[in-house]
RNA sequence: CGGGGCGUAGCUCAGUCCGGUAGAGCACUGCGUUUGGGACGCAGGGGCCGUCGGUUCAAAUCCGGCCGCCCCGACCA
């Protein structure tokens, strides 16, 4: 390509919008512009990069015997509402009438379709197993975009379906996504790792998300280098072992004036955080029969509480923070709220099992400036549950060995999915044994999203001057900057262009007419991991300067040498990352709790 | 949906408090001089000041509604 007839412009000045790394970047060298909340144009550079990667998830679902195919973005409304996510899903799922009224909907992703296909294609146990993807343009009317790419509502996701007659069959089949997820992310330079996850939504038994490791992530993770156990922190377990305060000591009432949080009751009682319990209270949904109720959580005073495990633990369809006079109405004081006492019939009470296990806490009286003191589980109060509900913090020890965890961040750029029953049992997907007997299909989902990881390698590989991307995803591999002035410099610049596409070097020329300086940031910005300088000085010592990026002095390549040299440094990179792949961890290889 | 911030030229922003002829830098066009890290000079073009309404002799500026964008939270297949 040559930037005299290029479409698209670099950006001198970060766009007020853009607060990550990789937004600023990705903004300014020109590869996105942003339409709308959530919706992106991706313009030439970028839409390269994006088939590149598109390529590298292709080759890896072919390597695991995926097939690829296409299925339509616009789904009518009957299809999701057999499967129950038309009702399930509110506002997320955009939804659109055809010209005869009929309802649609923009689809969010593609369970129902497949399983709908199974219908026709899969009628018995021989045509199993199968696995079959797509990469497509979804739908999904977030609440928030952010970070540029990496939320989007409108975006480009690989998703696979595995279709098996057993659950040993997709567990082999999740198991080659586990590796292939592992190479994808090497081959495209962000290190990912695999953390396991709530299936939530998704309404399967097992799940992994696929993370980039950066404080830009939305999602807390808990780590453990130690025993590799790895978790979402809406899941993550963790070690517990109750401090011992001693044997079960008298219940008593203590006055404790102004102390309506749990750092002001420790320091007036002169006791440590850990001593005292702690009240959370939340409203859950719990379905059209049961309808609303108070959630009453206890946790010990010095942790929080882990929502995704209070609704799952609870039974609550969802959650949301109690107002004070919704507390009041269960009978608890704010401030000074007591499990004891509450109006069962109201409440939902949930007690951490460390809780339950520790003796002689302190907890709220249920009176305004009381506490209570040697409160103890069973004997004081009792509860409808006693569950893990408490979320793992910084430096818990993990489930496995009791080694010490960290909490960190990450960038959901992949997750797999054990689905199970789910969609092929409510939409009729089965198919015949031997013997004649129908069963509903097993199967699993498995996404990547396309644009997100685009984010994710910006956000891994750039500087303070642009974007330095990854031979195998850079829009090209080599920015040929020509600074010829003369009518034969000119001529060899052209001659050298020709011979780098001839030798198939993706290159992307600079014959502009703009100063030097211009040509040079424009090359940093743009990202490729290599540049070509062409000048009357450069021929003047015998040829071009070649070299990475902003690699300076760079060496000088005689001009009948370049495309040898430029092919070989990029075989040579590809092959450092194809190395790279053989430490990765996998499937058979990883810690028994990753 | 709750909290906060912001909408003025393609981009970054000043002007708004205190109402009175709409500005700067970059970008763009023309000419000339330059030419190895975002050159310089001269001359130009470009704005319904998000939008609707109100107050006023007069509104980018004051008041109200709405819309949009960003951030935090909620939510997140």
């Amino acid at each position: 390509m040559r930037l005299s007839s290029f479409f698209g412009q670099t950006l001198r000045e970060v766009p007020a919008e853009a607060d990550t790394v990789s937004h600023a970047m990705l903004l300014r060298a020109g590869y996105i512009r942003q339409l709308a909340a959530g919706l992106f144009s991706y313009l030439p550079p970028a839409w390269r990069s994006m088939r590149k990667i598109e390529q590298i998830l292709r080759e890896e679902m072919d390597a695991i015997g995926g097939q690829e195919m296409c299925m339509p973005v616009v789904h009518p409304a009957e299809l999701w509402q057999q499967s129950g996510r038309w009702y399930e899903i509110g506002d997320p799922m955009a939804r659109l009438k055809d010209r005869r009224g009929r309802d649609l909907v923009l689809a969010m992703t593609h369970e129902e379709v497949v399983a709908s296909l199974c219908h026709t294609e899969i009628r018995s146990y021989r045509h199993l197993p199968q696995m079959v993807y797509h990469m497509q343009t979804k739908f999904r009317d977030e609440p928030r975009a952010r970070g540029g790419l990496i939320r989007v509502r409108e975006f480009v996701m690989k998703d696979s379906y595995s279709l098996d007659r057993d659950y040993a069959g997709l567990q082999a089949q999740y198991e080659r996504h586990y590796d292939a997820y592992y190479r994808i992310g090497a081959r495209c330079g962000v290190p990912l790792v695999a953390v396991q996850s709530d299936p939530g939504m998704m309404g399967g038994k097992m799940a992994h998300e696929f993370m980039y490791v950066s404080p830009i992530g939305e999602d807390a993770l808990a780590i453990c280098e130690e025993t590799g156990y790895a978790s979402n922190l809406e899941i993550a377990e963790f070690r517990k072992v109750p401090d011992d305060n001693g044997p079960p000591a008298r219940l008593e009432k203590v006055y404790t004036p102004n102390t309506h949080t749990i750092e002001a009751l420790a320091a007036f009682l002169g006791i440590s955080m850990r001593q005292t319990g702690k009240m959370v209270f939340f409203v859950g949904d719990f379905g059209p029969e049961t309808g609303e109720k108070l959630v009453v959580s206890v946790v010990r005073g010095d942790m929080e509480v882990n929502e995704v495990q209070l609704r799952y633990q609870s039974g609550a369809r969802t959650l949301r923070s109690a107002e004070a006079d919704e507390i009041a109405a269960a009978g608890a004081v704010p401030g000074y709220a007591s499990p004891r006492g509450l109006d069962r019939s109201k409440t939902v009470i949930v007690v951490d099992d460390l809780v339950a296990a520790s003796t002689n806490l302190v907890v709220g009286a249920n009176e305004a400036g009381y506490h209570l003191r040697g409160a103890n589980y069973g004997r004081d109060y009792e509860a409808d549950l006693v569950a893990p509900i408490a979320a793992a913090y910084d430096g818990a020890p993990d489930p496995v060995a009791g080694a010490p965890m960290t909490l960190a961040r990450g960038v959901e750029v992949g997750n797999i999915f054990q689905l199970g029953t789910r969609y092929s049992g409510s939409l009729g997907a089965t198919f015949t044994d031997e013997k004649g007997a129908e069963h509903p299909i097993i199967m699993g989902s498995y996404g990547i999203g396309v644009g997100r990881m685009l984010a994710c390698v910006a956000e891994e590989h750039s500087d303070k001057h642009g974007l330095d991307l990854p031979v195998s995803v850079a829009p090209w591999h080599v920015g040929l900057v020509s600074l010829a002035r003369s009518g034969a410099s000119k001529a060899k610049a052209e001659g050298l262009y020709q011979a780098l596409l001839k030798a198939g070097v993706e290159v992307l020329y600079d014959d502009r007419a703009v100063s030097p300086g211009v040509k040079f940031a424009d090359a940093d910005l743009r990202g490729m991991p290599w540049r070509i300088t062409i000048s009357e000085r450069s021929l003047k010592k015998g040829g071009v300067e070649f070299g990475r990026r902003r690699e300076r002095p760079a060496r000088i390549i005689a001009l009948e040498n370049v495309t040898e040299v430029a092919t070989e440094a990029i075989a040579k990179a590809f092959k450092a990352i194809d190395r790279s792949l053989e430490s990765l961890p996998t499937w058979a290889t990883r810690k028994p709790h990753g």
